[in-house]
DNA sequence: TTGTAGGCGTTATCAC
DNA sequence: GTGATAACGCCTACAA
């Protein structure tokens, strides 16, 4: 019968689980039509279209994102690369990004490289899934960076080098680090440490510029190298104990809250006080920082508006912006408190 | 002439950019030798393997992700839902996830929350770019979860009350409340309170029936209910303040660290000296938990390991693993630090 | 081992 | 306003 044959074999299209043609079967339109209906680009006929929702509803009907990221050519999702999300540093960028990327519609994809191998080509696949990347720090090389630079994607530099035809973004570093050793100055000392690898982070590496510069000006000594110390209390306790047993300065600036914590309970451990012995100050004011006895001077760094605005620089790309890259530095605070010496009002910031 | 309309018309899907045609054009194959030397799915002669790479390295040859998704019927991505970032509790989580899914080479999308109205619609957005999904703590409605768990998305569920047909992932929390209202009671302590909402998290509601189960145990008062308090360092604080002012228990147990350490804050202010006037013990042992003075009492949950769980948890269903829906408990650990009462060897943890 | 061809589920361009 | 139908780029039987 004809009728049979037709069924068995006359839809080459008919496909299987919740897909567009049966919505449209349903409704007893065509496909182009559920389609417009449905994204409400061209006008459909108020009838057309209550019965194709009607329809998407009763089959809980819904687009496939692959197909339609296929037809359209894009993602609709962001990444954004770190380094480790261990530290409330990074938690922090990753959430101002993802809130305002989200506001915009978009996925947000994350990779944390923590210092794999693999990091570049992990990049490079987590480029296939996105219309933009965020990158931070020193997570990949600049080949892979430049790499997809070069094929047009867009790119966000977070507290990095630049490079060129991507945008970037950082905090002020060296303007930080020179006020507040200048602030560390201006309290008297005049023998000075800095606790950070300057090679394993260009904000680091900013950092012992500043306090260098600041030193220098002073016409203070100045150290001739950073003491070496990775991110993180252990590392910052662990370096810490051998610099104050063999030369300990009457201040020292650490590359970051964590490592200045390391350093205060290392200092702790042999009976050094701060600040009345040794003056401690570190960066990223952490909660511990100002929980910590004596409060930790640091400095503070709008993270949240790091991530934020590396998701509008990148929305604005993808909305088809096409001006140079832009390179922005943020604004830093100096947070005072008891570890860089006593003020008049003593921690006043609690 | 024949050639000329040849190549104007015969090649009817030829694509434009870095496509599989082109690498098959210029390695002289088809593009199904394309694909399989790419793969390593089906044997490939070696020396036409070698053809084909080195057109893909020529063109720096990039497969299409949402094709290949189309083509296969799968993101390879998994999804993470979380409240908020901004505690490092669920940095922690999200990071222990993260590692696990990127080893199995898989995507991670996250979503935040964050108290959205449209959350629903954000998670069921999300869902459809991923292959399973991790959602935390009281993120969406029961509707939404269900929804997808009808669809056969593998669902796991973190820190929240199971659904049917999700595994789950939680900790210790009325246990741990109970063990460490009991180490109070040890202390001596007859009167307690409660902060937190209980209301808001299924942790803090546990953590709140443990409480209620120790003290009734002992045959101590208990308090009708907890001090309704919102996460957050600030709205400890407040809370603390009103609290302690008006009727101040011996104890006060905190549904977290930072609604502990605002209370600290607020008792600080009020001249109450911890532990000797009140005692004060949260949840998670944040880092400013050990560096608060005194430090604080408190119970370290296994953050990383339940992301990771999660992860393993996920890949096995989506491995193909059948069996019935798992519902874990991880276990936690008292800290005891000086906030809950004076030890014999204070402050032993650090 | 390799090529042919038919999906995968949308979007969008044409005609009608 | 609506319906065919050609992309979109890849995977994979099925043949050869």
């Amino acid at each position: 019968m004809k009728a049979l044959t037709d069924s068995t074999a006359a839809k080459p299209t008919a496909a299987r689980d919740g897909t567009i043609y049966q919505v449209a079967q349903r409704a007893g339109v065509s496909i182009a039509t559920v389609s417009r209906a449905l994204r409400g680009t061209v006008a459909v006929a108020p009838s057309t279209r209550e019965r194709v929702l009607k329809a998407v509803d009763e089959l809980a009907y819904t687009p496939s994102r692959s197909a339609r990221s296929l037809a359209e050519g894009r993602n609709a999702a962001n990444g954004i690369v770190f380094p480790d999300l261990s530290g409330p540093y990074f938690a922090e960028v990753v959430l101002g990004y993802e809130e305002v990327a989200a506001d915009h519609n978009r996925g947000v994809l994350i990779l944390s490289t923590h210092g794999r191998e693999a990091a570049g080509e992990m990049v490079l696949d987590l480029a296939t899934r996105v219309d933009g990347l965020v990158v931070m720090g020193r997570t990949v090389g600049d080949g892979v960076l430049r790499e997809l630079a070069d094929k047009g994607l867009p790119l966000v530099l977070l507290a990095r080098e630049p490079i060129a035809g991507a945008d970037s973004l950082c905090t002020e570093n060296e303007a930080s680090a020179y006020a507040l050793t200048r602030h560390l100055l201006d309290h008297g000392y005049d023998s000075f440490e800095f606790l950070g690898d300057a090679d394993a982070s260009p904000d680091t590496a900013g950092r012992w510029r500043g306090f260098v510069h600041a030193l220098g000006d002073a016409e203070v000594d100045v150290p001739a190298e950073p003491v070496r110390c990775a991110f993180g209390e252990v590392a910052g306790r662990a370096a810490a104990d051998v610099l104050l047993r063999d030369h300990p300065p009457r201040a020292l600036v650490c590359a970051n809250d964590e490592i200045a914590l390391g350093a205060t309970a290392a200092a702790e451990d042999l009976g050094l006080r701060i600040p009345d012995d040794l003056a401690v100050t570190g960066w990223d004011d952490v909660m511990a920082a100002q929980h910590s006895r004596p409060g930790l001077t640091t400095v503070r760094q709008p993270m949240r508006e790091l991530g934020a605005r590396a998701a509008r620089r990148l929305h604005e790309r993808l909305a088809g912006e096409t001006s140079e890259p832009r390179h922005e530095v943020l604004p830093t605070q100096l947070v005072q408190r008891a570890s860089c010496g006593h003020h008049l009002k003593e921690d006043w910031d609690r």
